[in-house]
DNA sequence: CACTTAATTAAGTGTATGCTAAATTAATAA
DNA sequence: TTATTAATTTAGCATACACTTAATTAAGTG
């Protein structure tokens, strides 16, 4: 499910519907007013975004409406700071260890 | 740049790479030893994460050290977490006042 | 029922991309 | 110089994917 997510944050005009979604639902065509290819293609967008469990519908009549779907957006979002964070760590760590030798380096060739 | 940095890391193979690599600089056929694609495929991840300024190349002899680019690292990071922070921040907003609604209609039911 | 509205699914197209084997570059060693 | 090692670039292939138009589904409405 999170190699989905990842998939589906993809494409641009995905995190674009993201963004847009985000503030509260919208139909698929209130969406599609917003782009300049056709409805079909942001209906395919839909699709994988909710196979990526990062939005949900709710219908309504004929109408459906697109909105953000917590649970998904906590766990990309879980993941993708595991990643960094444990990765960002680790550059701090070897920064830190980097300063060292030079603050060594430094204390040895100086003579004040 | 961000754009490409999101696309490099698409890619499942390099996102693996990029964990490879956090610890420390690897040579081309290191990395390539870790996975069952052939070297060039290993190199030509390695130039697309080069060109979204993930990794950086130090030349030594014949050999090649790849490893993370902090600043590359730092830009992707702040995107996702930008991206993130604000959208949580509107659902934390939509939560609470879903729940203000919730306790207001609670309130005019319940008789105590 | 026929008609409209909202949206999706289907079929087909062009392009991007991940992979391979073969050729090429670059640095070093014999 | 010739050979070796490390890696890349090239050319070609197969698949994935974003898009289009046309057809189809689904829910109301006259």
């Amino acid at each position: 499910m999170i190699d989905k997510a990842i998939q589906a944050i993809t494409e641009p005009r995905r995190r674009d519907i993201l963004h847009l979604v985000r503030d509260g639902e919208l139909t698929s065509s209130a969406i599609a007013s917003h782009f300049d290819v056709s409805a079909p293609a942001i209906s395919q967008h839909l699709k994988v975004l909710e196979e990526a469990g990062l939005v949900v519908v709710r219908r309504a009549g004929t109408k459906r409406f697109y909105g953000i779907r917590r649970e998904g957006f906590a766990e990309l979002m879980q993941y993708m700071e595991s990643f960094w964070d444990d990765s960002l760590l680790r550059l701090k760590e070897a920064a830190e260890e980097e300063e060292r030798k030079q603050n060594d380096a430094n204390s040895k060739h100086r003579h004040d």
